[in-house]
DNA sequence: ATGAGGTGATACACTATCGTCTCACAAGGG
DNA sequence: CCCTTGTGAGACGATAGTGTATCACCTCAT
């Protein structure tokens, strides 16, 4: 990552995070006191709240795309790449969790198009192991890549919950993404009917 | 549903669920402009913010519930009834879509615990169909209901996004949730691994 | 020692929203 | 006709949070 910060503004940005994760509406006071550093600092280091919130989402941009990319340079098939990826992508969900209600940054284009963008390169990748012959072809791509993306953030709140360890979630997360929940008796049954 | 409510005020319920959806920080004015009423009006029928909200998710949880058990009760196997269920709560989304980012009713023990309490359902549910032996009994409950929330909620907003129509969010639903992403072949594969 | 830079605490102005209240008005029934 | 009921509009105070400014303090380098 190319974004440097100042000791406190990091400080301040693990507090946000942590705070706006699990209080979405929380205050600029909230987050100084649970960075331990006073108000008056947080606007120091960020214009406004807007300026502190749009950081925080630009970290969890890069930091996304960086695990992700790293994770598929690794692989030698798109299906492995994918694998991988996922699992980064599940490993990196402290950094975007308090994305899930900042209803604030529903109106930054910048972070929309971001997300956009992210959704469209795990189309490719998903797009690549189809091609490869692991992924089933009567089902369309957004689709799937929309139910990806769900089950690696529900997979992350769980892990954050303390339901299930991170390196458990990580096998069940790829075993139900690509397997689902069914056993092969099902498959055929529901192929049947 | 025993819940009653005048025309006026399921004026704004509609309202209030529509723009909350859209813009979850919504403003009594915002909501109120909405359901083309006066802010007073609201105010009169409901006493306040945290009422209407409150309102407005405990019908969420009286219509999910509903409509899931009428869909299981119609049903032959668990297996079918799960298959319903998930059907029939997609259906209900509308009805529940503001949730996700209503961060004012995370303190809501009332809600929380209904939330809890369906999950819970879920749970049985999903335990009675692996009895059946249509469940890999190999995966968590807990994990697979986890997995079918967010894929449900997923399939609500691709509807609502109007990406999919949802006769065909249904069936991709279902067929997800039980068969994933992958093929036959990437299974073994993965198996194997 | 001393000056610079960063900090915490605090006070302050400003704004948005909530919730209350009042008043005029329209519709409908007796 | 008049009375009741519900409504829209708008004024109003209260409150909470934002963003700015000030001041005393601490630490470190010179």
């Amino acid at each position: 990552m190319s974004i440097t910060a100042s000791f406190t503004e990091e400080r301040i940005l693990d507090a946000a995070r942590r705070v706006l994760a699990a209080h979405p509406g929380a205050t600029m006071d909230e987050i100084a006191r649970e960075a331990r550093v006073g108000r008056a600092t947080v606007f120091r280091c960020f214009k406004n709240r807007a300026a502190l919130l749009k950081t925080l989402a630009r970290h969890a941009i890069a930091v996304t795309d960086h695990v992700a990319s790293e994770a598929a340079a690794s692989a030698e098939t798109a299906t492995e790449a994918l694998r991988r990826v996922v699992t980064a992508v599940l490993g990196a969900s402290d950094h975007y969790r308090f994305l899930g209600a900042a209803a604030e940054l529903s109106g930054e284009e910048e972070i929309a198009r971001a997300y956009e963008r992210q959704l469209g390169d795990l189309a490719e990748l998903v797009a690549a192991a189809r091609r490869e012959g692991s992924i089933r072809p009567e089902l369309p791509t957004g689709w799937l890549v929309a139910m990806i993306d769900a089950q690696i953030w529900a997979a992350g709140a769980a892990v954050t919950k303390g339901s299930v360890g991170r390196l458990q979630a990580e096998e069940l997360l790829w075993e139900t993404i690509m397997g689902g929940i069914g056993t092969e008796a099902a498959r055929e049954e529901a192929r049947a009917g």
